[in-house]
Formats: C-alpha cells, sequence, structure tokens
DNA sequence: TTGTGGTGT
C-alpha cells in the first residue's frame, strides 16, 4: 500500500512518464478520504493470502472505484488483467471514466470497459490492464477461454444482486480456480447473506468495509392489512412530512406505474407547492431526466418503482417512504408463463431502500408498515435464477462445454421443473440432440443476442421464405417498452386504432407492419434533420412511442449483423407476395405456444397444459373465435389470465409436428384424451388435407 | 373487454 501511495505521490505519472494534471493531489487526497481507504491494506493482505476473498461493503464506501484501480498497481508488474464487473452498463461505464481520470490516463488505455459489444480498450498492445465488463460479456469471454490466461484478478461487483449472470459466474470461476492456482476472485456485496458466499468458496475470508453514509431515522407505521389503502396512506404521509418537517427532498417506493400515476395526480391536487415527479423504467428518458434532476425552488417528491433502489441516485433526498412493496417475477415452469405479483419485499431492499434517505446528510425514513411486518420479510430477495425461464441459460452452458447442466454447482440451483422445462424445449426446438450435445442450429442459438426461441422461429421463416419478417416480428416482440405511447386520455381510442389498423388476424404482424410504418416515415428524414423531432406530430397522431420504435430499429440493426455475419442468412420477405408463410412459421416455431379456441369470451385452452386464458383485449384476435392461435407470451397479473400477442393458425399446419402426432396428445389419469377438442380439429384438418390433395 | 418491477447480449 505505502508503494503505490509513494507512487501516486511521485513528481510524475509512472503510467505514462508525464506531468500528473494540476488537479491531481486535490483527486488523491479526496480519494484518501473515502471510508475504503482505511482498509485497503487489511484487504490487500487478505488478497495475498487467499485465493477467493469476500468484501462485505456498506454503501459510498468507494468500493467500486478504489479497491480495482489498488489491485491494478499490485498486479502491475504480473503483466496480467484485473477485471471488475457490473450488473448495469452505466455503472462499467461511469466507473471506468472516473477511475481513468483518476490516474490520468487516456479511457481505453490503462482503464477500459466492455459492455457487449462495445468495447474501449485497448486490444492489441494489451495496455488495458483495468477493465469495467458488465457480468454478461465476461460470461461471454468464459465461453471462448474458460482458464482466463490474461487474468490476474476477477471482481464480482454488487454480488447482493444475484444476477444470473453473476451466479453463472461464479459457478463458471469456482471451477476456473482449480485449474488456475494463480488467478483471484473477489466477491464484492452489500451486507447480505455474506456467509452464503463464504460457503460457497470454501469458507474464504470475509473483510468488512465500513460505508459513509449517513445515519437513517427508521419510523413504523401501522400493520400492514389487506383493507389498508397503500396510495391514501402515502398520499397521507407524504403531506405530513411536506408540512411538519424540514426540508428536504422526499422519494416514494410503490409497486408499479399504476399507483404511481395515482398517488402523483392526487398529490398534486391536494399539495399546490410540492413539485411532483413520477419515475419508472418505462418512462420516456426525457421525463426520467425531469425527475433525477428537479430544478426550482419548491420541495420536490419523487414517487418511483425499484428503479429508484439501485439503478438510478437523485440528490438531496431526505425522506424515505417505503411502501415494503413491489412487482416481481414468477416463472411457472409447467406452463412456461410469467406472472408480475405484488409482493412484500425482502427486508435487505427494505434496508437499501431506506439507505436513499443518507447519501447527503442524515435522513428519515418512514415504512408504511409496523416493525412485525418488518420482521416477517425475507431476509433478502430469492436470486433471479430461481425466477426465471433456464431455457437461454441453459443454452448457454451447453455452448460453453458443460453437458451435465442437472449436475451444474450452482450457489441456488434452478427449480427441478425450470431445468426439465427447458432440456425439453431445447430438444423440441431442435438445438438439443438426445446425447446431450448441441446441434448446429443451437450452437448459432446461443450467440444470438435475442432469445434464442427466435432464432429457431427466423431459420423456420427462412424455409418459407420469409426470414426477415420474422425479424421485424422478433425485434417488435423483445420490446421491453410497448411501441405504443401512453397517454391515459387517449387509450381507447389508441386501443381502437390498433384494432382496425390491423389487416390479419396477427398481433405478430399488426406490431411490425406499425413498425414497418414508422421506419417508412424515418426514410424521409434528411440527413441534416433530427429524426426525433420531425417525427415528434407524426408518432403522436399515431399514438407511438419514438424511443421504443428507435430502440426496436437499433436491435433490427443488430439482429441483421448476426444473421449476415454469423448465420449466413439471405434477407428475404414474403409476406407481401404470400400472407400464410409467415403465420405458419410462426405456428410451427410457437407450437410449444398453441391454444385452441374454448369458447365465447375470447376464451382458449393452452395445449397440451389445458390451462384457460384470454385474448387480450387488445389483440386484433378479438371477437373472431379463430380455432387455434400461438401466442408470444402467456402472463397473469391478480386473477386475470392473458394471452398476448397472438396470431390465428391454421390446424393444417400442425398436423405433421411432432407433439400434434395421436400418440403424443396429452391424456387424462384414467387414460381418456385430456382435449378431445385438439384430436377432433386435427382429425378434421387432416381430413381436409386429404380432399385437397384428391382432386 | 385491460393496464405490468428491473437488468443484459
Amino acid at each position: 500500500m505505502a508503494q503505490i501511495q509513494r507512487l501516486e505521490d511521485a513528481a510524475t505519472n509512472p503510467l505514462t512518464g508525464s506531468e500528473w494534471p494540476a488537479d491531481h493531489s486535490k483527486i488523491v487526497q479526496g480519494r484518501r478520504t473515502l471510508p475504503v481507504h482505511g482498509n485497503l491494506d487489511e484487504i490487500l493482505e487478505a488478497y495475498h493470502q487467499n485465493q477467493v476473498l469476500v468484501l462485505s461493503c456498506e454503501t459510498g464506501s468507494g468500493k467500486s472505484s478504489q479497491i480495482p484501480q489498488m489491485l491494478f498497481y499490485d498486479e502491475y508488474e504480473s503483466g496480467l488483467r484485473v477485471a471488475c464487473t457490473q450488473p448495469r452498463r452505466l455503472a462499467a461505464t461511469t466507473l471506468a471514466e472516473r477511475v481513468s481520470k483518476e490516474m490520468a490516463v487516456v479511457l481505453g488505455e490503462e482503464v477500459g470497459y466492455v459492455i457487449g459489444g462495445e468495447k474501449k480498450m485497448d486490444k492489441k498492445m494489451k495496455k488495458s490492464r483495468l477493465l469495467y465488463m458488465t457480468e454478461d460479456s465476461l460470461v461471454r469471454r468464459l465461453g471462448s477461454d474458460n482458464n482466463f490466461p490474461d487474468f490476474a484478478c476477477i471482481i464480482i461487483d454488487e454480488a447482493h444482486e444475484r444476477t444470473v449472470e453473476a451466479d453463472m459466474l461464479m459457478a463458471l470461476l469456482k471451477k476456473t480456480l482449480r485449474h488456475r492456482k494463480d488467478l483471484k476472485l473477489i466477491i464484492m456485496s452489500a451486507p447480505v447473506n455474506i456467509s452464503k458466499f463464504q460457503d460457497y468458496f470454501n469458507g474464504c475470508p470475509l473483510v468488512h468495509v465500513a460505508g459513509q453514509n449517513h445515519k437513517v431515522e427508521i419510523n413504523y407505521l401501522a400493520p400492514r392489512t389487506a383493507c389498508n389503502d397503500l396510495r391514501a396512506l402515502a398520499v397521507n404521509v407524504v403531506a405530513m412530512i411536506h408540512q411538519s418537517y424540514g426540508p428536504g427532498n422526499i422519494l416514494v417506493f410503490l409497486p408499479g406505474q399504476g399507483e404511481i400515476n395515482q398517488v402523483c395526480d392526487l398529490l398534486r391536487k391536494y399539495l399546490k407547492d410540492l413539485d411532483v415527479f413520477a419515475l419508472y423504467s418505462k418512462l420516456s428518458s426525457r421525463k426520467q431526466h425531469m425527475a433525477l434532476n428537479p430544478e426550482g425552488p419548491n420541495r420536490k417528491c419523487i414517487v418511483s418503482t425499484n428503479i429508484a433502489e439501485t439503478s438510478l441516485t437523485i440528490d438531496n433526498i431526505v425522506y424515505v417512504v417505503d411502501s415494503g412493496l413491489s412487482r416481481q417475477l414468477v416463472y411457472n415452469p409447467r406452463l412456461d408463463m410469467d406472472m408480475l405479483r405484488v409482493a412484500p419485499i425482502s427486508q435487505a431492499s427494505a434496508n437499501q431502500r431506506a439507505g436513499r434517505a443518507g447519501l447527503t446528510k442524515n435522513g428519515v425514513c418512514l415504512r408504511l408498515y409496523s416493525k412485525e411486518d418488518f420482521e416477517l420479510m425475507d431476509a433478502s430477495t430469492e436470486p433471479d435464477i430461481r425466477r426465471r425461464s433456464f431455457q437461454a441459460t441453459a443454452l448457454r452452458l451447453l455452448s460453453i462445454g458443460y453437458m451435465n447442466i442437472v449436475g451444474f454447482k450452482w450457489m441456488d440451483a434452478p427449480h427441478p421443473d425450470s431445468i426439465l422445462r427447458a432440456a425439453q424445449d431445447l430438444q423440441d426446438w431442435g438445438f438439443l440432440k438426445d446425447d446431450g450435445f448441441l446441434t448446429p442450429l443451437g450452437r448459432i442459438a446461443a450467440h444470438f443476442p435475442i432469445d434464442p426461441i427466435w432464432y429457431r422461429a427466423i431459420h423456420i421463416g427462412a424455409g418459407l421464405g420469409c426470414a426477415f419478417d420474422i425479424v421485424d416480428i422478433a425485434v417488435v416482440c423483445h420490446s421491453q417498452k410497448s411501441i405504443f405511447a401512453h397517454a391515459p386520455e387517449h387509450q381507447r381510442v389508441a386501443d381502437l386504432f390498433r384494432a382496425t389498423a390491423a389487416r390479419y388476424p396477427s398481433d405478430h404482424v399488426a406490431l411490425a407492419n406499425f413498425f414497418h410504418m414508422f421506419m417508412a416515415e424515418r426514410e424521409k428524414c434528411q440527413p441534416d434533420e433530427d429524426p426525433r423531432s420531425k417525427l415528434h406530430d407524426w408518432c403522436k397522431y399515431n399514438f407511438l412511442d419514438f424511443d421504443a420504435l428507435e430502440g426496436i430499429r437499433n436491435t433490427r440493426k443488430r439482429l441483421h449483423k448476426f444473421l449476415g455475419a454469423t448465420a449466413k442468412l439471405k434477407p428475404s420477405m414474403a409476406s407481401q407476395r404470400d400472407v400464410t408463410s409467415v403465420p405458419k412459421a410462426l405456428a410451427i416455431a410457437f407450437a410449444h405456444h398453441a391454444a385452441i379456441y374454448n369458447g365465447g369470451d375470447d376464451e382458449y385452452r393452452t395445449v397440451p397444459e389445458n390451462t384457460s386464458g384470454r385474448l387480450s383485449p387488445t389483440s386484433c384476435l378479438v371477437n373472431g373465435n379463430w380455432e387455434w392461435i400461438v401466442y408470444h407470451r402467456f402472463s397473469a397479473t391478480g386473477t386475470k389470465v392473458y394471452f398476448e400477442i397472438a396470431t390465428a393458425i391454421d390446424a393444417e399446419w400442425l398436423v405433421d409436428l411432432p407433439n400434434f402426432q395421436e400418440n403424443q396428445l396429452a391424456l387424462k389419469k384414467d387414460g381418456s384424451l385430456r382435449q378431445p377438442k385438439v384430436k377432433n380439429s386435427l382429425d378434421a384438418a387432416k381430413a381436409r388435407i386429404a380432399a385437397s390433395t384428391t382432386i
């Protein structure tokens, strides 16, 4: 450590040989006041004596910028790199920028970043010795080269978030560490469930790093009951803070968009001298920016989802109002269905929310629940791997040579049903052979930039001459943000517009057509024009969201590049000539997401599970009584179950598929058919085919 | 006849 200090205090920059910039000594002094600075000797000693080290870090310690920097100097002689992974792109780039500035080097030379395909590093000269990377880009690297010969140390930052990628990295690195005794691993986590990391890495040592957080006073309110109106409670608590507490901005955590907009409306109505902002990810970036950088003399109140818990930081928050709830993803592997449920958050999450009040000075957190409620909460949030579908992750593991998916040593294994579902789907999709090896198709799909099932759909589309139609459908379905603008006052008009704009009974095709309309309009832009302002009125008139469509355009560019370079696919668009090729390709690719009409009210039943749901009311198939559909997503909110993004298909397209053969149809316990309707429909289709071929 | 958290390739 003393050696590093000497380097930093030297007359010139030892890395570049040039003079330090004017503010160098000020930067160094600032860094030495960070809480983590007091622990650096202890950390370095533990680092030298162990292969794996767990750091339990409180917020505001400066760990993410200082520890990688220290290890950079410590490992400099070795000529090897240090990597520090981040769950989010923004964190990776801003840390790399900050650290390169602190070390007075050019970003992309000694210090760089890798986020997805985007790299800012010196590759040829191997000059980049400290890399901030998104977790996924390191997983990708492991795939091609799983002993990391050019790395001395891997740091997994924010490990407590337990993303699938971080869990995968830890499992893969655990194995690598056995082969490369000189490779080191540091797990940096918030002080939550730390012993779990230590146990996983054979009881490795732990160093605690204090934070810079100011004190946050925690207040509990009445016990949570079913009849408590969360919105009214939140509004009253904000009003109380506003009227009787000292200055400082207020941050309110609610489960979602609906609750947030209602609370914002009420607050604006009753508290005239309070500036109210909504904050959630689907909000346009312009509105997000307004909420994050509020200006003006009034007190500000930001009403937010979980996005403000980790991803975004807002200045000058002194009061936090915590509903104790969030929307959480629950995956049902049997139905391959995602459910978004409002559920109590974990204690770790509650503490993280409270901590947001203490970033600038002492703060207050008001929890809209009782201490007893808090004690009943889970200690930490269930890791992502337990809450998501497993197909893409399984494909990823197989592609980097892990054939034993069931025996893979996760810190927390996926649910056995998820593993079975994934294995079955990968076989059905033609990605996985019976012997456990990937097919050539599966190998390519593993590297596909979006959900691998879309690679299969495009491949089938290629056979039917409509590959690029399917690409466009894939990108619109993949977009997290809806392409339709959110304007509550015009929602009914917008819905009507969507339903009537469709020419075929296909939501997939309708979505792609809106995208095509957008692209045609965008083509009209002159090179010197700003497409956003040029298309503003057009988007508004057509109820479309510019940002979402622009994002889809970028994804499409990436897919086209991949398809041209890796998959060597020739462009083909058949939808203009042959209207059946696209729904037929969708029927074959999404045969595992087929459903049969059950009766009035647009009710369909999945095949073979026989689970009932209804067409989403915005579907252009509503009231069409189509016999069969394939759907993109089957989702449940509360008690309602909807098929989202559906296309009507002909039974004739199903009869040749393996899962629709007579001996494959699902049976009840007594041996009779679970869905006799399915057999009747397939038999009728076979009869129609026979009739048309004999004529 | 409705309305949904956050990441990443």
